[in-house]
DNA sequence: GACTATCGGGAATTATTGTTCCATATTTGA
DNA sequence: TCAAATATGGAACAATAATTCCCGATAGTC
């Protein structure tokens, strides 16, 4: 893509004595040029978003697909926030508008695509059949995308905070809950004690504060990270308890809280997210801990 | 995409006495819907094109995601024509402009990304790796259960019933326990009203003990089906509520009380259990309650 | 608890892109 | 060779998308 946009007089930048503006250059970043600089300063957990920007950080990460092929409307809504916040994003990161910022997720695209493979198209005359196949699809794609850098080493360092506890608190919320009730009642019937953080009552938050440095926190958080789960970790946290999660970005406010974390990223279809992946690394996880405390 | 563009008054086509229109449409030729489709019209080598719009086909099948990532002018001036031509093309084979053909390429680049990572099999030293494909596997090989046999009448009764239903109760126990929760999360994000019978408290019986004959009951159970569940949906089954049941076998004592059931069977890897076809199952069924009220 | 700096929503504005139309060129068939 | 039909280029126009800007909201600080 030739695109060279027009950039409207930028007259080498810094001669404009004002107020420091909000760019990352003045922090002493640089521009990102590829795809993958982006995504590593995005990684580096260096930078701290508001929460409208971290949530087009989160959406950039997870989809950007959609972000190369989308007009900035679309994409602004997929996101949930408004056009402008991806234009000040972009313009943060010294771009000139959303347009220039998206050639990036352009160009990547271009350059990692097998050209011309063909799928088998299949016939789907039912509309349910098709969302159910939707569905499946999401969760394969979930669970394929396990293994493509999959971090063995934080995996271990699990399994071992987790085996070595005195008691394992699980916590998650939302569409998390689903995952640490199938976790809490896995590790219980395999002989593993632990504590389902469920917050029936809303006595979730004195249940945490009873936890011990020589106890272990297994957290799951989604985004959007909005539910009661960041608070309770930071508690666990506050009394010394070792942490481990399963989150879906580096962004997750659980991240710097944890002692180890995992990432994996779930698909989903119209809107239905799969926990297929999620499921699997933690049956793997508390697997792990029988292992590890029987053998 | 939803580009929906405006097509000006497309008045049923072929009502005008005029000369002959130069669209496929009117060579018996139906408007592409897909990618692939595309793909096989051009091949097909059945339709000559003149000088530029042969240029045009060329360039499409050399360059899809060219095609897919450029504008008008940027894919014309690569294609070494003009940008009413594309236009033109885009017109011939039944579309409105060259925003919906450009539709196809998108959603093709879409479709088939980001699986353009190799899968390399290769050894597993590590144990708990091992674990995780297996149990990966597990899951993988109960989706793509579905769809062998699947029975879409049964689904299909079941949509009905749940959608008509005044309030529905979710009723799961142990390990079908995580799919209620996100079933009832999910039905609730969606504005169906429902009620998780979750036994907290041990007030499951007085909860379905309000059940009346316009509810209905959407039950999850697994072998060994020895858990609070059958008995729950017996009472809902005197007090006459409608009973959908997701089960995994015929020998469910929930067969014979159900309305409508279903068969999912998960697999298993090393004795922890996949949840992820019924995940995916009650994801549709979700959905279909949703689109079938609103619709 | 008040003040200040930063953030965020949304309409107005500007820029870019896509489409149509018509004059001209080229091909086709007699 | 001529006339009719079709194809093409290109500029005017319409539609859509991107960006800016202002003001109310929010969070952070003293």
């Amino acid at each position: 893509m030739s695109g060279a946009r027009t950039s409207p007089s930028r007259a080498a930048g810094e001669s404009a004595p004002r107020k420091q503006s909000r760019s990352l250059a003045a922090l002493g970043y640089t521009k990102p040029q590829t795809y993958e600089e982006l995504r590593a300063v995005l990684s580096s957990g260096t930078v701290h978003f508001p929460k409208r920007l971290r949530q087009v950080a989160i959406f950039l990460w997870q989809h950007p697909s959609d972000v190369a092929l989308g007009t900035i409307a679309q994409v602004a809504d997929q996101a949930g926030v408004q056009p402008s916040t991806l234009v000040r994003f972009a313009q943060i990161f010294g771009y000139a508008g959303f347009s220039d910022f998206q050639g990036l997720f352009k160009d990547h695209m271009k350059g990692s695509w097998p050209e011309g493979r063909s799928h088998e198209p299949a016939a789907e005359p039912n509309a349910n059949l098709h969302f159910l196949n939707g569905m499946v699809g999401a969760s394969q794609a979930s669970l394929s995308r396990i293994g493509n850098g999959f971090d063995i080493d934080s995996f271990e360092k699990m399994v071992e905070l987790l085996a070595s506890a005195e008691l394992i608190y699980v916590i998650g919320s939302k569409r998390a809950f689903p995952v640490t009730t199938y976790l809490s009642l896995t590790l219980s019937q395999q002989g593993v004690r632990n504590v389902l953080v469920d917050n029936a009552g809303s006595t979730a938050i004195d249940q945490v504060g009873c936890i011990t440095p020589r106890d272990a926190v297994l957290a799951v958080s989604f985004s959007p990270y909005n539910s009661i789960t960041p608070d309770l970790v930071a508690v666990a946290h506050e009394r010394k308890a070792r942490i481990v999660t399963i989150t879906d970005s580096t962004f997750s406010p659980l991240v710097k809280l944890s002692d180890t974390w995992l990432e994996v990223v779930e698909s989903d279809f119209a809107g239905f997210r799969s926990l297929a992946a999620s499921l699997a690394v933690g049956m793997a996880l508390a697997h792990g801990v029988v292992a590890r405390r029987t053998g």
